[in-house]
Parts: structure tokens; sequence; C-alpha cells
DNA sequence: CGTGACTGCTTACCT
DNA sequence: ACAGGTAAGCAGTCACGA
């Protein structure tokens, strides 16, 4: 109460209402739900083949359901020609059906008893074979719990959860768990959320001991629900708290985007203060578009981001506006609304860099809503979620409503942008951009005065070296007053190493942490050797403190890197290590302008059997063979092309040694140590 | 017909 | 169906010179 009550005296009179009406909502304790995960595996005359739900016509041949009250059941088809076999499912109760019908019958009865229903991809798959089949083997509607939509399986007692497309959702992925893993898969999924694995085995399903195959189904359904309950119900809670603030039902937003989320949160709002909803047209008519792209195919100008002073530079801080774009969407009053409103007197209220103008008068609805929720999440939750013991109750509700909000408040600026977005307003947009650089740029010149040097910048943030707190601490006080837009201290690096590259950084903090950025040797589709290689070289370089130490570490690097690049021409690296894992983002037909090296390698695997469709993960290795690749699974040890290898781990290493001032090529070729010089 | 400059496609990243 | 900006590798095209 004491820190709300300070937020609502240090706003505006017409935020007041938004900040109690948010804080009493989101305040309010979370529910535990109720729940059971549900998983079934189905017979298939080969491996390749995967059953169509909608034909339903092979046999159900195992369910689980793993329940949040402690009861696991496995349902499992007894079928003649199949042995046992002598596998152990522990954890669970083991049931067995002579007839599938009743053993459909068995799970229909189990899953009245839950309220939630959580499957992964049971939408596509689970839940509609569930169905088609039950029809198929004479059910009638009335008897089974399942309702079809067209994309989606709804539960007729209660709400049914398809975790796929929550993991799939891009927003959450980035922002709430943090790019960890990259294929949406059940097992990709867990394996970097839960460190749990799917059971692996060889051939078909259909062929497996019966109760091997209840061990299969078993776990997947336990890793499921273990999505679910890891870390204190983290992701229950998310789907709380998202349908607190979008006003939206469980059902939708585990499988709509975040635009929808933010759509219905602001229709709602209309209907609350009795406005009417206008029209995409009526918004789409209210301005077009002033400013190019730099970027060919973008429809206005974003960002801007400065030329970083390419070398290492101590004592680095780095200051930054604290939500950027909702900042401004509040301060300068955007919204569909206001900008280029009717009132001949707010004419000249123009917004910077551009020939719009925005309303004087009143506060528009995306500012109200929008802003509020910025101020509750820099001022109120995150402080907050940093005041109680980790792991406390209120800690747990904080953080959540913090990761909820900033999943909402990035979108909140990028949805004006996109013509699928129903209040789709692009002056709106272009102007929060615009402002963005006309504020770093202000920032910037500031800095220039204060004799402050500029390092690098990028968006809502700059990077300043040799100033004190104290020449920080000024700035950001200016940043109030000039600005009105509030700026922080994110960091102070011991040192941050620049390439001449922009959105590429090595910073190394005062503890020997480091934060990289953008380098090909952390990205995700990188050959381990050389992934693993760029880490080891960085921790060797995070140990340095001052100019003089790099000496030392350039000549432990060298060693390093010369050890790793004779172990290449060897070939004495596994070929998995030397695997690049490339998604593929559309099926392989749809690729008719060129041919990239991933496709030609899914091409290959596809003329062995396997399939392959969009959103698979193609693991290839390059070799001299006349396509220049090989899928990693049909490469042989000889075939590699060392020089290849030697060339990426070349330009992947100049992005770190460049900023350092030496070449890859002296460090792998010269036995001489003076041939080296550091900047 | 081979080479190199150039453009466009594709993926993954940064804010 | 949030946005735009940047890096990198490779595929494909075309002019140029032999």
């Amino acid at each position: 109460r004491e820190e709300r009550e300070a937020l609502e005296k240090s706003s505006k009179a017409e935020f007041i209402p938004y900040v109690k009406m948010w804080s009493s909502l989101l305040t309010q304790p979370l529910p535990k739900i109720k729940r059971a995960s549900l998983d079934i595996e189905v017979a298939s005359p080969d491996e390749y083949h995967i059953p169509s739900p909608e034909e339903a016509e092979h046999q159900v041949i195992a369910v689980s359901i793993y329940g949040s009250d402690g009861r696991k059941k496995v349902f499992l088809l007894k079928r003649g020609d199949h042995s046992l076999g002598d596998s152990k499912i522990d954890e669970a109760e083991v049931l067995f059906f002579e007839k599938e019908e009743s053993l459909l019958e068995a799970v229909f009865l189990e899953m009245l008893d839950y309220p939630f229903i959580i499957t992964y991809n049971g939408d596509e798959f689970d839940l509609n074979y569930l169905y088609h089949r039950a029809k198929n083997l004479g059910f009638t509607e009335d008897v089974i719990p399942i309702n079809l939509g067209r994309d989606q399986a709804w539960i007729k007692h209660g709400v049914h959860i398809d975790l796929y497309k929550f993991f799939a959702n891009h927003a959450l992925k980035v922002y709430v768990f943090e790019s960890k893993y990259v294929e949406n898969t059940l097992n990709s999924v867990c394996e970097a959320i839960i460190n749990e694995s799917k059971i692996e085995f060889e051939g078909s399903i259909s062929d497996l001991p019966i109760l091997e195959l209840g061990r299969y189904c078993f776990n997947d359904a336990r890793i499921t629900y273990m999505l679910t309950s890891y870390n204190d119900d983290v992701v229950m809670r998310l789907l709380v708290v998202i349908a607190r603030v979008a006003k939206m039902p469980f059902e939708d937003l585990g499988r709509l985007g975040v635009s929808n989320w933010i759509r219905s949160l602001m229709y709602f709002e209309h209907r609350r203060i009795n406005a009417l909803i206008p029209t995409s047209e009526e918004v789409s008519a209210r301005g077009t578009i002033y400013s190019t792209a730099i970027t060919k195919g973008k429809k206005y100008r974003g960002a801007y981001v400065l030329e970083p002073e390419a070398g290492v530079h101590f004592n680095v801080a780095v200051l930054d506006f604290a939500s950027l774009y909702p900042s401004i969407i509040k301060v300068y009053n955007l919204s569909y609304e206001t900008i280029l409103c009717g009132h001949s007197e707010c004419r000249s209220n123009i917004i910077p860099e551009t020939p719009h103008w925005v309303c004087k008068k009143r506060y528009g609805i995306t500012s109200l809503i929008i802003g509020s929720l910025r101020d509750l999440r820099v001022k109120l939750y995150k402080p907050l979620a940093k005041k109680y013991p980790p792991g406390s109750d209120q800690a747990v509700l904080f953080n959540t409503i913090s990761q909820v909000l900033k999943v909402i408040l990035n979108a909140s600026y990028g949805v004006f942008g996109t013509e699928a977005f129903p209040l789709y307003c692009p002056p709106v947009a272009e102007s929060t951009a615009a402002v963005g650089r006309y504020l770093i740029l202000k920032t910037v010149d500031e800095c220039r005065r204060r004799n402050i040097k500029v390092v690098y910048g990028d968006t809502d943030s700059l990077f300043i070296s040799g100033a004190g707190k104290g020449e920080a601490e000024k700035m950001i006080e200016w940043a109030e007053e000039d600005l009105g837009i509030e700026l922080d201290l994110d960091k102070v690096y011991k040192y941050v190493a620049f390439s001449k590259r922009k959105k590429n950084y090595l910073g190394v903090l005062p503890n020997g942490n480091f934060v990289l950025k953008g380098f090909t040797g952390k990205k995700s589709n990188t050959p381990k050797v050389i992934k693993d290689a760029f880490y080891n070289v960085v921790g060797i370089l995070s140990k340095v403190n001052s100019q003089s130490d790099f000496e030392a570490a350039r000549e432990e690097v060298k060693k390093y890197l010369k050890g790793i690049t004779d172990d290449l021409r060897k070939k004495k690296i596994p070929l998995a290590d030397l695997s690049f894992n490339v998604m593929i983002s559309k099926d392989l037909s749809e690729y008719v302008d060129t041919t990239p090296q991933h496709v030609k390698a899914a091409k290959q695997l596809e003329r062995t059997g396997r399939k392959v469709k969009g959103g698979d993960i193609i693991s290839f290795v390059k070799t001299t063979t006349p396509d220049g690749v090989k899928p990693t699974s049909l490469a042989k040890p000889e075939e590699i092309d060392a020089n290849k290898y030697i060339e990426y781990m070349k330009s992947t290493f100049e992005q770190l040694l460049d900023a350092l001032g030496y070449e890859f090529d002296e460090v792998i070729a010269s036995t001489k140590l003076e041939d080296f010089f550091w900047a």
C-alpha cells in the first residue's frame, strides 16, 4: 500500500484512477489451479507415418493422465500380438484394457475430474484424435467431453490449455523464457526449461512392448505437466496474470499472440468508459507515413544506432531510458485518437522530426493505459519484486506481474505499426520511433556538452566512458528535468570491447561476469566446437583488469586457438560438435528463389525418407562433397571440409579480435611471440 | 567460359 | 500476425576479359 500511494502521489490526475484500478486487480492472490496433463499414443504402420486425427483410422494404444492432485494413470490397450515387456512405470497406476472402447471411456471419465486439461499440441493432435476416434467407434457426441473448433479443441466441462501454442508464442519465448529454446517441440522446450527429455527409442512406436510404450507415454504426460509446475507453477501464474491484464479467457490467451491481448485490453477499456470502438478504416484514415525506412521492405524509420568506437574502453557506464517507447507514448500523449486530432489549436504541438501533431486537450486512451502500466511496472512491481526475499509468495507474485507487463509493454508500440492490429495507426508508430531518435540524439549532445565521451548507443541506451558516478547522476537529473523521461544507470562495465560492428560487443563486469551481444560465436546455429572455443576465449579475456593484463591473456588465447585449429585439421573433432543447426522456416517446396545450405541438407534427408517441415532444426556439416554440405546424420568424418571450418572460425573470432587489435591469421600461423601486438 | 562485383535471400541477432 | 536495424554467409546474375 505504501508503495502504491507513493506512485499515486507522483502521478498526474488522469493516471491515478488507472494506477488504482490496475494495482487492486493485479495484487489479488493467485489461485492454485487443479489440472491434469494428457498424452496419447496411436498405432501406426511405420515410424515415419503420422496418423491423421481427422481420419483416426488407427487404434489409440496408450493414454497417460498426470494430475496435480497426485493421481497418475496410464491406460494401456492389450494387444494379443504384443508382449508386455518388463518395463516398470513406478510413479503411476497402470490400467489394462481389452477393448479400445472401454479404454476411451475410462479416459473420458478421468478427464471429467479436472477443470483444466493440459496438452502439448492437443489442439492439432491428442484431443482431435480422441474425438474422431471415439466417433469412429460409435460414441455419441454427448459422451465425448471434447468439442472441436476450427484450429482448437475445447473441453466441455472446463479449459484446455495447449502448451505447444503457449511456448511457441514469440513474445513469451523471448522475454519470459529468454530464448532458451529454438525449436518448439516438447523435447526442445523441456530440455531448455526443466532439464527433462522425451524417452528415446529406435523404430516404430507400435512395435514397442506394451509397458515400454506406457513408460514412454507416461513420461510425455509427466514432462508436459512439469512445464506447468516447475518454478512454483510459474506458467499457470503467467496465464492468470495475462488473463487479468488482457481481459481474455484462458482458452484464447494461450493460443493468440500479444497483439490480440492488447486488442482485447483496449476494447475492454473502450467499453468501460462507454467509448465507441472505431473501425480499422477509421483509424487508418487518420494519417499517413512520413518517414522512409532504412531497411528495405519496412514501412517507416525506426531506431537510431550509434557507430561504436572500435577498441577497448575501461570503466564504461550504460545509461538507458526505462521502457523508452511506452514512456514516449505516455509523455507525448500518443494514441490513435490524439494524433492528428481535429482541433486547430493543437496543430502547433508537433512531434519532433515529423509533420504530425498531437492533441493538447485531453489524454488519449493508449497513453493512459500503456502509460499507467509502464509506471506500475517500473515504479511499483519491479522494486517490489526485489524488496521481498526470493521465493516468497510476494516476490513470486510481483515477479510474475512484472514479467507479464514487460511482454505487453514491449509489444505496445509495435502493434500500432502492424496492419493486422485493428487499431493500426502508422503515424502513432512512426511518431514513437521518431521521438526515440530525437531523445537519444539530444542526450548524446548533452553528454558532448559536458565532455562525457559516448562510445556507443542503440535505440534507448548510451555507453559512456570515463564518466564518474556523479556525472552519470547529473545526466539522469538532466533527462528528468529537460526531457521529462526517466533515464537510468543500467550497469558499469570494467571494460567494453567494440569491433567496428553495431549490435556487437563484449562487456565485462567488475566481478568478471560478461555480457556478449551479437557475436556469431554465441548464435544458436554456430557449431559447438566454435561456440565453446569462443566462450573459453571470452572467459580468458574476462579476467583482464588493465591494458597490461591483455599481454598475458594474449598468449593464452593464442595457444588455445592453435590447439583447436590443429584438432580441426587433424579431424579430431566429433561430427556432432561440427554441426551447424539452422531452422528451416518453411516447407522445402517453398524455397523457390535460392537453395541455402540448410535446405540442401534437408533435401538430402528427404531422399532417405525423413520428413522435414517448417520449424524443424536442420543439423548439417560442411563437406568436400559436391553439395558442400551433408546432414550430420549422413556425413562421414573424412568428408569434413576443415578449411571451411577454419574460415568460419576466423570470421567468428575476428569480431572479437578486431576490437583488441590483432589478426586471427597471426594467431594460428605464427610461431614467434613478438609478432603479436595489442592495441 | 571463368572471375569478380553486385544484389537478394535467408537466418539470427539487438533494442 | 508487435516494430525496425544490423551482421553474415551464400546463391544467383551479369558484365568483363580471355
